[in-house]
DNA sequence: AATGTTTTTATGTGCATACATAATAACCTG
DNA sequence: CAGGTTATTATGTATGCACATAAAAACATT
C-alpha cells in the first residue's frame, strides 16, 4: 500500500477531514501526534501542525501540549459574521444607501446607557439618532451614544451628511468590542419611523466598543422587518 | 535610536496594531513589505507573515501578492459566534436542561423546505418538533426536517429522550452549512408552546447543513423572547 | 494606441532544525 | 501512601532558506 504524498497543508487537511468524516477518528478520538502524521503524510512537522491549527482554531480539533490532539467530542460550529458599515451593507445587495438624521445632543444618559459605558453617571455623552434607508425605504435606525470623554472631535462633526457609524469608523479607533443579537418588539416612535405596526419583531445589534479600557460608543441598530444575518459555517 | 527587538510574532502583531490604532498607518495605506519589517524589527520574516497573515483574517489588513499589505480603509468587524448544541448552551447559563419531542412524522414537506434542501419535491422527509427547556420555562423551539435519504438511520431513531440537535451531530456529519439570524413575530401555535404572547418578537436561526452537496438537515430555532446571542470583536 | 508577452516583486508556502512551554507521567522522599 | 520533585513528551514557535504563485509593471509587437 502506498501512501500517497500530501505536499501542502490544505491536502492535509483534506485528508484529515476526510478521516474525521468518514469515522475513522472518531469525536473525542486522540489522533497521531504531529511527527507521526509527517512521517505518514510524507511532509514536514511543520505542514501538519498548519493544517492542525487551522481546524483547532475552527473548532473541530482540541489541542494541548504533551496530552496530543483529539476530535473535539461535541464540535463547537463557528461562525463568523462580517460586520460592516451599514452603507457598505445595502450597496453590496445593490441597492441605493441614504441617510437621514434624527437628532442630536449631548445630554446625560440613563443608567443602563453609563453603566454599560463605564461612564461616570452625571457626564453627558454625545445621543445621535439616524435612520439608514436602503432604495429610499428604512433599513435600520441607528441609535448612538458617544463618549465624548474619548471621542472630543465627535462635538464637532454635525452627522448631517456622514453617519456617525462611518465617521467613528475613520476617527475613533477601537480596541474590541461586545456585540449582542436580540429580537425585540417595535416601540411606537421607531415604529413611527421604520413605518411598521407597533409591536413589529425587529432585528436588534447592541454593540459597546472600547478603547483599551474606556468606552468609545454603544450603539443600538433596529432593523427593518425581514432582516436577516446570513453566514456560513463549517471547516 | 535603537529598534527594540520583536522577538515572538504576538509582539510584532501588538506593534502593527500600535501603529494602525496611532494613525502612524492610517486605513488604505500602504505598509511596508514583510522583508523590511523583518529588519526592522529584527526577526525572520515568517514571524512577520505569522503575524499579518493573522491580522489579515481578522480583517484588519487587506494583503495581495505583489501589491503588498494595507491597512484595510473599511475595516470588517468579524464577529465569531459559537453555535453549541443548545443542551450545552444551557448548562453553560447554570441552568438545568430539559427536552419534550413535541412531534415526529416522516412527510412530504411544503415545498420551501424541499427547494432550500434541494430535494425532490415529492420526497417525503422526517419532520421532527421539539422543545428545549431551561429550569423547566421554555427556551427554544426545534423545527427540523431531515433528509432521510442521506441520513436513513434516522428513521429508526424516536427522539423521545435525545434531541435531534444532538443526535445529528453524532451520527451525521456535514461538510458546511448555512445560517440565518432573523427577528420572527411568533405565531399562535409558538406562542402557545413557548408561553408567550401571540406576535411576541423571537430571535430565530435558520439553518442548512450540507454534506458535500446534498442536504443533512434543516432546523429553525425559535427562541424565547429575552433571548441574546452574544460575541466578542476585535483583533 | 491597443494588445500580447516577459520581467519583476511581494506574498504564500514548504522544509529542517532548534528550542520553548505546558502538562502529564514517573520518580522519589519522608 | 501522600506530597512534592524531576523527567518526558506533544504542541508551539522562531529561524534561514528555497521555491511557488499571483499580479503589477515594463516591455515588445502589431
Amino acid at each position: 500500500m502506498n501512501t500517497p504524498s500530501f505536499r501542502n497543508w490544505q491536502s492535509v487537511q483534506d485528508e484529515v477531514l476526510r478521516r474525521i468524516h468518514a469515522r475513522e477518528w472518531k469525536p473525542g478520538d486522540l489522533i497521531p501526534n504531529e511527527a507521526d502524521l509527517a512521517v505518514e503524510f510524507g511532509c514536514a512537522r511543520s505542514t501538519v501542525n498548519r493544517a492542525l491549527r487551522s481546524l483547532a482554531e475552527s473548532g473541530l480539533l482540541d489541542r494541548r501540549r504533551k496530552a496530543g490532539t483529539r476530535v473535539a467530542a461535541e464540535p463547537v460550529a463557528k461562525a463568523t459574521l462580517d460586520i460592516a458599515v451599514i452603507r457598505q451593507e445595502v450597496e453590496a445587495r445593490g441597492s441605493t444607501y441614504t441617510y437621514q438624521l434624527i437628532g442630536r445632543a449631548q445630554v446625560v444618559p440613563p443608567l443602563g446607557i453609563s453603566g454599560a459605558m463605564q461612564t461616570a453617571a452625571a457626564e453627558p455623552l454625545l445621543h445621535v439618532r439616524a435612520l439608514h434607508l436602503a432604495d429610499g425605504a428604512p433599513y435600520a435606525i441607528e441609535d448612538r451614544w458617544i463618549n465624548t470623554g474619548n471621542v472630543p472631535a465627535a462635538l464637532a462633526e454635525p452627522f448631517e451628511t456622514v453617519s456617525a457609524n462611518e465617521w467613528l469608523l475613520r476617527n475613533a479607533p477601537y480596541t474590541h468590542g461586545d456585540i449582542a443579537f436580540a429580537a425585540v418588539q417595535a416601540q411606537a416612535a421607531d415604529a413611527a419611523i421604520l413605518n411598521v405596526p407597533t409591536h413589529s419583531a425587529l432585528f436588534a445589534i447592541d454593540r459597546v466598543t472600547w478603547d483599551t479600557n474606556v468606552s468609545v460608543t454603544k450603539v443600538l441598530l433596529l432593523f427593518a422587518p425581514g432582516y436577516q444575518l446570513r453566514t456560513r459555517i463549517g471547516a
